[in-house]
RNA sequence: GUGCCUAUAGCUCAAUAGGUGGAGCGCCUGACUGUGGCUCAGGAGGUCGUGGGUUCAAGCCCCACUAGGCACCCCA
């Protein structure tokens, strides 16, 4: 074999297309459903843009993007997230002139170089929907409903959000400096790259999986404690807001999350069956990231969910897609003269919306019939220089393997009340 | 990026102790000269991931590379 696949992408065939297609429309319905209007910004940013946006300290940005310099001008990155393009575009394109709050979804592929494994692609497909311009906890709620929504129309069951809050510029020293109080002095019993983290960003300290520092873990500073007054009701007002609609969630202390904008909350959602990726959904709210790049002071809240992760869970738990729609009618014809006047046929089908197929070639009629049945067609007109000289066609019944003669000009009208 | 495991037909997998590669499913054709599914018969399809090495002889042993998987890192 010649050429493969580069790296971590991956052929979408069609035996999978009923997955896409029924997550893909759900995500479209679902968004407009909750109010979210389209925003799609381009696969190219300027790697500024995601290195101030993201973070330069954060994995993506110092070692996850493809980013490339253009004939030797400009410096441009593939987009690792959704987040700081969407951000980009508001500011670039004036929305926050437009009534506030802004709710803006996207959908489509991000990319990121990192090792492929199962559920881990450098080319994946994304939902991500942001609120811009509110504060409110409403907001934030809308999108763990969004979320929410989605997993259980998808059929997911069980489901349960980790949440947390970060704090925001004012809280959020104090309770890193208390994270290094607590840590450093028993910084030597430490797993080793937690001694690291420790030093470079203490709050990763808290989801280690390291089993020599997970025993420190149960008496650790806990966010919540050290949250000021705004932030504490802030995350009242969300917690109460699930509670009263029954959404289940867990408060889960050691959730931090690896992007430097996050402020206030974060939450994730995690699948079955996904190994060590096994995130299915991650978000929270960042209320510096438009000021961080540009524009007026401006809250925001969002997330985002990775397409694959959930069509991968859905095959482990035995969640069955939406079918696709199929051509429900198959033309086949014998001879010259009939196959031409099928060729009429089949595009006076197709132009009343009538989803239809044409054998191609001049086949024996049983190959065509098994065309027909492997086509997952309902409906196979057999149209031959016999039925053509009497202006018929014969509508065979696959399922019932039954068929009738149809005059040829009242055929759509057959298929139509056949499908009523 | 690190460690470990894997790689044979379109797919899932066999191949005894190094000794000229098989099955099931799928695909094509026919039995049925104008009727699909079921059955039966036949057929096509492989430089054994790529490149090197050891050996009289390598799918099998060794090395490198490529790709996939698992764990780590981190995340969707």
């Amino acid at each position: 074999m010649k050429y493969q696949r580069i790296r971590g992408m991956q052929d979408l065939l069609p035996d999978e297309q009923p997955y896409w297609s029924h997550v893909e429309a759900t995500c479209h319905d679902l968004a407009t459903r909750f109010g979210f209007e389209r925003l799609e910004p381009p696969l190219l940013e300027a790697t500024e843009l995601f290195v101030r946006g993201v973070g330069d300290a954060t994995d993506i940005v110092s070692k996850e993007m493809y980013s490339f310099v253009d004939k030797g001008e400009d410096a441009l990155t593939l987009r690792p997230e959704f987040t700081a393009g969407v951000m980009r575009a508001y500011i670039e394109n004036g929305l926050s002139s437009r009534p506030q709050p802004q709710k803006l979804y996207s959908f489509g592929p991000i990319f990121r170089r990192e090792r492929p494994a199962k559920g881990r692609y450098r080319q994946f497909y994304q939902l991500n929907a942001e609120i811009i311009g509110s504060a409110d906890a409403l907001a934030d709620l809308e999108i763990l409903l969004i979320a929410h929504s989605l997993y259980r129309e998808i059929g997911f069951e069980n489901l349960v959000f980790q949440i947390n809050s970060t704090g925001d510029p004012e809280c959020k020293p104090r309770f890193l400096d208390a994270l290094r109080a607590y840590f450093e002095p028993i910084a030597d019993k430490l797993a080793p790259l937690d001694r690291e983290r420790l030093a470079r960003n203490p709050l990763r300290v808290l989801d280690t999986k390291e089993r020599e520092t997970l025993p420190f873990l149960a008496d650790a500073p806990r966010f919540l404690d050290y949250l000021n007054d705004d932030c504490r009701s802030h995350f009242a007002e969300l917690t109460g807001y699930l509670e009263a609609l029954s959404v289940p969630y867990q408060i889960n202390h050691r959730l931090v999350r690896g992007l430097d904008y996050y402020t206030k909350t974060v939450f994730e959602l995690w699948g079955e069956g996904l190994g060590a990726q096994a995130a299915l959904c991650g978000g929270g709210r960042y209320d510096g990231l438009i000021e961080a790049l540009g524009g007026p002071p401006t809250a925001g809240v969002g997330f985002a969910t990775g397409i694959e992760r959930i069509i991968m869970s859905m095959r482990e738990l035995g969640i069955p897609p939406r079918a696709l729609r199929k051509p429900d009618v198959f033309i086949a014809h014998l001879g010259e003269p009939a196959k031409k006047a099928a060729v009429q046929l089949v595009a006076d089908l197709r132009g009343r919306g009538i989803p239809a197929r044409i054998a191609f070639g001049s086949r024996s009629l049983k190959a065509q019939m098994k065309d027909a049945d492997r086509a997952g067609c309902g409906v196979a007109l057999i149209l031959g220089d016999a039925e053509l000289a009497q202006g018929v066609v014969l509508a065979r019944d696959l399922a019932r393997s039954e068929q009738v003669s149809v005059p040829i000009a009242e055929t759509p009208a057959w298929l139509a009340a056949r499908g009523a």
